[in-house]
DNA sequence: ATAATGTGAAACCATATGGTTACGCATATT
DNA sequence: AATATGCGTAACCATATGGTTTCACATTAT
């Protein structure tokens, strides 16, 4: 059972909204039905039905028929990829010199600003 | 010198678009004039300089001028709440029964589904 | 069989979002 | 002073997004 490693793109795109975190946080306490999650939250069924499929498509929330009910289930694993992506980051605020830190990078970049175009970005084409 | 505690809100949606991830990504080298930023990038500088400006406005990056130019700093203080947010997924992933996990709690939910509306849930209301 | 229930799909809509080109304005350069 | 640079803003545009109402379809209950 192996799971293509996903870019983050859809994962971060998918929390972006604040309902469906809130329906993330709603199924830490377990799978919940379609409609009773729906009831939770201000917005009509079929905008959480949508919310739903996003998730799904995240593989953030995994379906499971039973009946005439649709239970979802938090699926938090690709979260991780989110971990990882902070993990990155996670030094720049350990230290609180963050601030001190980046002004000293500053300094050093100003000095050789003149060209150092630094190419060695891997860059990800955001395509159209 | 204080900072609001700021909703995950204005981050996550800041952090939505993989190009405004990618420039954080740069950013990690030191600061780095807006121009210098754009061109590592296949998008108009205009269109960066609105993505600095979500990344402003969610401080992420600070700004900070120098003569003509604009020199951008990372700032991964708000991450934070990113990361805290995480926390309450952790527990899922590491146990790799969260599936199992899942399953008992859907069990459960099911027995006593009859009411239950739970309504102990602080929602946020997403207004509008 | 017939009605009721749980839920997604369709069809719409208004607004948000990301990108573009044209322009304006400071701050260097010459 | 005149020109070149760096960069944000304005005005547009096309598409994405989130929400709504109406409808269709199983599955369960009568």
């Amino acid at each position: 059972m192996r799971y293509e490693p996903r870019s983050p793109e859809v994962t971060f795109s998918a929390l972006a909204d604040p309902t469906r975190r809130a329906v993330l946080d709603l199924l830490r306490q377990g799978s919940q039905p379609a409609g009773r999650i729906a009831r939770v939250f201000p917005v009509s069924r079929p905008a959480i039905s949508k919310h739903l499929r996003v998730l799904k498509s995240a593989r953030l929330v995994l379906e499971h028929r039973e009946g005439r009910h649709r239970f979802y289930q938090l699926n938090a694993e690709p979260l991780k990829t989110v971990d990882s992506w902070l993990d990155q980051y996670r030094t720049f605020w350990h230290a609180q010199l963050s601030g001190l830190k980046a002004f000293v990078e500053s300094e050093s970049v100003r000095e050789k600003s003149k060209v150092r175009a630094k190419k060695s970005h891997p860059r990800r084409g955001n395509s159209k």
